[in-house]
RNA sequence: GGCCGAUUCGUCUAGCGGUUAGGACAUCGCCCUUUCACGGCGGUAACACGGGUUCGAUUCCCGUAUCGGUCACCA
């Protein structure tokens, strides 16, 4: 009964990972690695026509990046390769073979045509539901309703067949789901479910089954939109005489729109200007290009951070978490039951304090890099400096270049109301003061001391320090506000502090 | 529409029969500051509705409403 702990994230390759698909493997991981389990990766790629070349790679490379790191399967290998659906066919088809054999699945010949028509019919007569099942079943064209010998005169001629699951007519399935409870189907609502494809794949029913079970794996966590086929499963691992080891289930909430009703689409992401991917994604088809979270700046921490309470909650105060303390406290059972409105301001938040937590060396790169595109000679001392500087008023380490305009940038233009409420008689003096001051200064050019150089000056020409500072940042940056001043001279030098405070003057007169 | 699930501030959520219904984002105000931010402090703001059960319901049960998911040879 206690097995091991063996979870799985299986995405399908039919695009970038979606970022609901991001939290789902993530709490997959948080799980796993609480309870001293295994991380599986599965590639469910049973869909020939959705296959998406770059997918797969992009899906690693996406986990690789969030800090999810997978134990087994898929990249890393393991025991029970190969990990890719695609090449497992054989077991499948055995297994579907197997339930053939006992009577639990019936080979099917119909047309797409005829299913519509079917479903038309039923749909026309005000039927509860139309669905292939007990009922139905016997009006179609399958292994149930034809002769032995047409059927097997029909495989023989190289017929496409499908092969469907035999569902019972009245049987109560059950299922007790970690974060829902006792959910309660009446098998009269699952329908006989395609089970191997005319192309001799599986669904994604049988597959998933039949490799939960083969790679032992004990909790399946997987988003709700599952919940509804999740009696069906249990209806197969029952079938296929695994009950016994059936894993248990845990249904997570979805992701919902911002604003407006349901679920979280790329729309959405368009929409609002945010991501919805974790990594940048350009469609190899259409060559459009979709943002991705890593790419718009969003740290990996801030990323998992964001994600993990997006429908979970320690019941503690606590907001800011690594990963070590996320696993610590996580558990399935505090996992919330209804959906939850995607909200990307509380991303940025989260994105803040992480960028705010970063040393200054750790950001001065990117600093240094968006400088010298720009044309500007950015040592990484100064641009460790610059990150200092402004990091703390930042969300994201792109946006500390751009506030550093000033920095860069000696004013062309002063902003006309701060030269209107501030650039006085007092101030023009103050300029000239403390410039003149600055030229007799020769120690090192540091914040502190130029704030002494400054306040000195001030106090031998008899000017209140406190009303003529605007004008002084005025006269420097040309604007009225911006970060500490006195560090914004250090950064820019002795040199350019007084060609900037010599041409406010001459400029503004 | 059938089936399944959900419902606490605008948003993410805590709560698991008795609370001034707590926290975070956002928003507003104050403080800090040379300014703008950051930060600190504080404010506004919620138990969908109707019946039960109970001494007492946000909490348990039943309806209603609303929302979500799902009804493919897609996962």
């Amino acid at each position: 009964m206690s097995r091991p702990v063996r979870v799985r994230f299986a995405p399908s390759p039919t695009g970038p990972l979606h970022i609901g698909g991001v939290r789902t493997a993530l709490y997959n991981y948080l799980f796993a690695r609480k309870m001293g389990g295994k991380m599986l990766l599965r590639i469910e790629d049973t869909d020939q026509n959705r296959f998406v070349p770059g997918a797969e790679e992009y899906i690693q490379e996406a986990l690789k990046w969030i800090g999810i790191e997978i134990d087994e399967g898929q990249g890393p290998g393991g025991p029970h390769a190969p990990y890719r659906q695609s090449e497992r066919k054989e077991i499948y088809q055995k297994e579907a073979q197997r339930l053939i054999d006992e009577g639990k699945a019936y080979y099917a010949f119909d047309t797409a045509e005829e299913l519509d028509a079917m479903r038309k019919r039923l749909e026309e007569a005000n039927a509860p539901a139309a669905q292939y099942n007990a009922i139905t079943r016997m009006q179609m064209r399958n292994s149930l309703t034809m002769k032995p010998e047409e059927v097997k005169a029909r495989m023989d001629a190289g017929d496409p067949f499908v092969i469907r699951l035999k569902t019972p007519r009245k049987e109560e399935v059950r299922l007790n789901d970690l974060i829902r409870g006792w959910v309660n189907v009446h098998s009269s609502a699952i329908d006989d479910k395609v089970l191997l494809k005319s192309d001799g794949l599986p669904t994604y029913h049988l597959a998933n089954i039949v490799d939960d079970h083969l790679m032992e794996i004990t909790h399946v966590i997987r988003g709700e939109e599952w919940l509804p086929s999740a009696p069906l499963h249990v209806l197969l691992y029952r079938y296929l005489g695994w009950e016994d080891t059936m894993p248990q289930f845990a249904h997570l909430p979805l992701l919902l729109k911002p604003e407006g009703n349901g679920k979280l689409s790329k729309r959405d992401a368009d929409l609002g200007g945010f991501p919805i991917f974790p990594l940048q994604w350009t469609d190899p088809v259409t060559g459009v290009t979709a943002r991705g979270f890593r790419e718009d700046g969003y740290l990996p921490e801030a990323t998992i951070n964001f994600l993990a309470l997006l429908g979970w909650n320690p019941g503690t105060e606590q907001e800011l978490f690594t990963m070590d303390e996320l696993i610590a406290s996580f558990d399935l059972t505090q996992v919330h039951k209804a959906g939850a409105r995607f909200d990307i301001q509380k991303a940025q938040w989260f994105n803040h304090q992480y960028i705010r937590l970063q040393p200054d060396a750790a950001l001065a790169p990117t600093v240094q890099q968006q400088a010298e595109a720009d044309g500007f000679n950015c040592s990484l001392e100064k641009a460790e400096k610059i990150a200092a500087l402004l990091k703390g008023r930042v969300n994201f380490a792109h946006e500390i270049f751009t506030e550093a305009g000033t920095i860069f940038n000696a004013p062309t233009t002063y902003d006309e109301a701060i030269v209107t409420a501030k650039w006085n008689d007092d101030a023009k003096k103050a300029v000239a003061v403390f410039r003149d001051a600055l030229q007799m200064f020769n120690g090192a050019f540091m914040a502190d001391e130029i704030k002494h150089t400054l306040g000195d000056a001030m106090q031998q020409a008899g000017i209140k320090q406190g009303k003529i500072m605007q004008a002084m940042r005025l006269a420097l940056t040309g604007s009225g506000a911006g970060p500490d001043l006195m560090l914004t001279m250090e950064i820019i030098g002795k040199e350019e502090t007084l060609a900037r405070l010599e041409k406010a003057l001459t400029t503004l007169g």
